[in-house]
RNA sequence: GCUCCGGUAGUGUAGCUCGGCCAAUCAUUUAGGAUUCUCACUCCUACGACCCGGGUUCAAAUCCCGGCCGGAGCACCA
């Protein structure tokens, strides 16, 4: 076989890396968007949409926009501290938003549409209310107010923003086709009357018609000038419904991706409303919690931005529903912080043991195993030093043990207990194959472990104290990010093994 | 009820557009082993999949039809 040929077969056989393409993006800026509703900080779920919207903006060097979709006063009220958590939760990913729009500033452009539908006869003021409107539409049956004319629209369209009208008694519906085969198509709501008021205070309460979903996401994605959408496949919808005012107003809409519900097996169905409720009873420490799936939650618990992004975007863009585990974010995010984190020894359920014959000295261990020059220095004042009560009760009469990076002892007797020193060489370990434990001196600080169900309290080296905001490894323990210091206490949350 | 998606190893993913380089990629998980003063990291090995049934074809994971399973929409939610 030719040589060239033998090499294409290699070069096929590679598996694509990263984010597939982008369709019909020749010559043109590409222009993508986030558009989260404020309800709530940003979730692991919603990161995905974060990374994967502005890693292809990366990619095509397009303009990456951050929209609040924040036009639900009522049902998904937003929290006015979740538009600067998406911000920064967006800095921490290393992600800074060309444009932030928040869509309840942008009311009078979604009316001045609006009346240009009615204007065209695309649009009509409805009067049925929800139940009547449902089997009429179910039926293929078009609702009396559909044949008004254009004035009558206008007319109270205008009413309705004028505040004429109570909640519930009028709804701006955009005209499709009565008789579509998909039910979900036809006649669809735009604005209903909201009297709650907006809870940023420069909205308030100067508007009382809110755009839905469909109506308002469509009109701003024109105006902004999006090029390309991902989103839910929940909204595959949406999108046949928003294609009928591209249609009446004569714009292009933008290229559609799709993919399907993400599923995180460690934690069971929660909402974000849901999450708030529980929060409000005391059930969780807040958003974040380490038993929440908030970005704002691993973030305290170490998870590294990279980590994240790499895991969301080698999940890609499919319509598949899919279902991952926080094992897999674990070991991409092993592999950031394992090379970063210092190593100390944290003893955890601590036993005092006396060995005879150790004297008091300075113990060396590396900051990290790849660097031996690096060492810390541990300070053992007496022939006492701590350890696991679970390696404690292991020990067995006759049992050589080797204290990592401070000496070798016998176990002469276990009940009561008794053990001498031997020596401190690399070589008796090797030979006696002696059982590795780490310890920690008698006059360690204390180190409470925030773990998503527990807290776990232990004693550590001095030196953690350093850490304040870094990963560690606690050996035989696992990695944790040090969250809190002060002069005897250590407070670090839990990362993963 | 109507409409629309999707189904590759335990999990995720590549391949499906334009059928043959696919006895199916890569990662993770699990099990062994090597290395290591950590039960971490690294390295090696192993296990493991095209939902089912037809059809088209010399040839189907890839195209067509039917079925099964899963998900979504049909809101005055996003």
């Amino acid at each position: 076989m030719a040589p060239e040929l033998i090499d294409e077969i290699h070069t096929k056989k590679e598996p694509d890396k990263g984010l597939k393409a982008l369709k019909n993006t020749e010559g043109r800026k590409v222009v993508m968007r986030f558009a989260p509703n404020p309800n709530g900080p940003p979730t692991i779920g919603s990161s995905r949409g974060m990374i994967v919207n502005s890693e292809y903006v990366k990619m095509y060097d397009g303009k990456f926009v951050l929209r609040f979709d924040d036009t639900d006063p009522d049902q998904k009220r937003p929290m006015l501290e979740a538009y600067d958590w998406y911000v920064d939760d967006f800095k921490w990913l290393g992600v800074i938003p060309d444009e932030i729009y928040n869509a309840s500033d942008r009311l009078p452009k979604y009316y001045e549409i609006a009346k240009e539908l009615i204007e065209k006869g695309h649009a009509y003021v409805c009067f049925c209310d929800g139940e009547t409107f449902k089997s009429l539409k179910d039926t293929k049956k078009p609702c009396p107010d559909r044949n008004a004319n254009v004035s009558e629209n206008l007319e109270n369209w205008e009413k309705m923003l004028a505040g004429k009208f109570e909640e519930q008694e009028a709804v701006l519906r955009i005209k499709t086709d009565i008789e579509h085969k998909d039910p979900a198509l036809r006649d669809w709501g735009a604005f209903r009357i909201l009297k709650i008021g907006h809870p940023r205070p420069e909205i308030g309460d100067r508007f009382c018609v809110w755009p839905l979903l469909d109506f308002q996401g469509a009109v701003d994605d024109y105006l902004i000038g999006t090029t390309h959408i991902i989103r839910g496949k929940d909204l595959i919808d949406s999108g046949r419904r928003q294609k009928y005012i591209y249609d009446y107003m004569g714009w292009t809409y933008p290229e559609l991706l799709h993919w399907g519900r993400i599923k995180i097996e460690e934690f069971g169905k929660l909402s974000t409303s849901g999450i708030k409720a529980s929060i409000g009873k005391g059930e969780y420490t807040g958003w974040d919690d380490p038993r929440l799936p908030t970005v704002r939650a691993i973030r305290r618990r170490g998870i590294q931005p990279e980590a994240l992004k790499k895991f969301m975007i080698d999940l890609g863009v499919g319509e598949t529903d899919i279902s991952i585990s926080m094992e897999s974010l674990y070991a991409e995010n092993r592999k950031f912080i394992d090379p970063l984190s210092n190593r100390y020894f944290f003893v955890w359920d601590a036993v005092e043991i006396e060995i005879d014959g150790l004297n008091p000295t300075v113990a060396e261990a590396p900051f990290h195993p790849s660097n031996t020059e690096n060492m810390r220095k541990i300070k053992v004042d007496s022939n006492k030093v701590l350890i696991c009560n679970s390696d404690y009760t292991k020990f067995e009469k006759g049992d050589i043990v080797r204290l990592k990076d401070l000496c070798n002892i016998e176990i002469t007797s276990v009940s009561p207990f008794n053990a001498k020193f031997i020596d401190n060489s690399l070589e008796t370990l090797k030979k006696t194959k002696a059982k590795i434990i780490h310890w920690a001196p008698t006059d360690a600080i204390t180190v409470k472990i925030v773990e998503p169900e527990r807290i776990l309290e232990g004693k550590g080296e001095e030196g953690i104290k350093n850490e304040l905001d870094k990963v560690v490894q606690f050996e035989r323990y696992g990695f944790c990010r040090i969250d809190s210091v002060s002069d005897d206490e250590v407070v670090a949350y839990f990362t993963h093994k």
